[in-house]
DNA sequence: GTATGGCGTTCGGAATACGTGAACAGATCG
DNA sequence: CGATCTGTTCACGTATTCCGAACGCCATAC
């Protein structure tokens, strides 16, 4: 565990601990997660309740669920950067225009969140149900194109800090898992402008991003248009008119941003 | 404040309540929220640094907002659910047909939310930005239409248990603040079928709404329909034409439900 | 009909970890 | 350069959390 500055709050930590649990079982009891994070059932049973109290949870008979009162949180956040709502209006033309998927994603932390995701004509509907990318997922940077993208604009330091904390876990076998490999592919991306990614998310996915900076040159987000495998050869004549689709939109996106 | 339960955990309320001072304010300095809720500075401190070490809250040189490791969560109750996703993608028909305001609002803990909400062409956009109806944001169940719809439809018990916790507060001259004629109303919409609101929310604006119920009888959710006061007359055919369309809305939604 | 095991709940007691306040460091302002 | 904002650190005392055992409840088993 990393350390996270002065003296945490370790009650806090549990009770979120919990909440995580509850989320990553897609809804549990209470003696489930009592198991699970080792902690007596009593202690647990006060966190569940606080929680419910609060709206953070909800109680169906037994099992604890998810509850709605992050909504408006989350949306807070969304709504944060007026930018954000503008990039996000973005995306559906991304994804009509290429008839793939496409999603604008934002750094905090050092991961990567999707704030809109959306499909073209050409992608099958089911896969949105499932995608990493679907609006609300978080991930790390070093396995997608617009995390990548985005982190060749970054510092060395930043980038190190953010690998330091986050690692480089393997998803599949074409991912980066080599610290100096990655910060070849940075060079790369950096003279390139924009970033792939080959099947190192998911297998039989590719895709290309390309990141959003502000008037300060701080990288505000980016885009990314993706899709299977077949569809997007990796250097073919597909990716590179893909690439300059996103390039444009991004210049189009900073040329309507205020000083 | 109500009685919630055995032994609430204080701790993990403090945090929760800096994250929703955070919030309420759009941002706040430590020493701000330390006022705010009458704590130590250093105890302010740890907990804004285990919360941002979570990712609830992210720090801006000193500036606390809200953090986007919400999303994962809020998205996660969105789609919990599978109907939600049917019912919200109805959601923008809605709009479409009446060119009006539409959503998709679910009932939790005695309150209401927001899951979906789209505007017709007729509405102007601006207003998409401050409505109480966009997605995310919650409210009380007796001043809106489709709470009323959802109010309704609950036993007496229920609906008494919900304005005990959340009261009546009253946001204009027409909201309805008295118990008796709530429940007066609630007798009226369930031999009627829907639900209006005639600017109990917000002055001007008026709505229609009809609540989704499952299989077992049990309240899954209303939608609504909502414009300024204007263009929707109380007792005006435009009204009964969409309290018609709500609920072949309704029927068609739910002819689509598994058993 | 009774016994057993599962669940969530309650409660008293003990140790921990939370909250405080005072003192420190850095920045900004007059 | 002093005054006054920030946020940060630390030692201390006590309130709070956490535990464990006992309880009630509802199944299912026997």
């Amino acid at each position: 565990m990393t350390d996270d500055g002065p003296r945490p709050v370790k009650t806090t930590k549990t009770s979120l601990a919990l909440v995580r649990a509850v989320r990553d079982s897609d809804g549990a009891t209470l003696s489930e997660l009592a198991d699970r994070l080792d902690l007596a059932k009593s202690t647990v049973h006060n966190h569940l309740h606080t929680l419910v109290d609060e709206g953070f949870l909800v109680r169906d008979s037994d099992t604890y669920h998810v509850g709605l009162q992050f909504l408006p949180f989350s949306e807070h956040a969304r709504n944060r950067d007026p930018l954000y709502s503008t990039a996000r209006q973005r995306v559906y033309s991304l994804a009509e225009k290429t008839g793939n998927e496409a999603d604008f994603i934002v750094e905090e932390n050092g991961r990567a969140y999707t704030l809109e995701y959306a499909i073209g004509e050409s992608t099958a509907r089911g896969l949105s149900e499932s995608s990493p990318f679907r609006a609300g997922n978080r991930f790390h940077m070093h396995n997608c194109a617009s995390g990548k993208a985005m982190l060749a604009l970054l510092s060395d330091e930043r980038v190190r800090e953010i690998l330091d904390r986050w690692g480089l876990p393997a998803t599949t076998a074409h991912t980066i898992t080599d610290e100096s490999t990655l910060f070849d592919e940075l060079e790369t991306i950096r003279r390139r402008g924009y970033a792939t990614n080959d099947e190192e998310l998911i297998d039989g996915y590719r895709s290309i991003g390309a990141a959003i900076t502000g008037p300060d040159d701080a990288v505000i987000g980016a885009f990314s248009v993706g899709g299977p495998a077949y569809r997007l050869a990796v250097d073919g004549s597909s990716t590179r008119e893909i690439a300059q689709l996103l390039l444009d939109e991004v210049d189009s996106l900073k040329s309507e941003l205020p000083p």
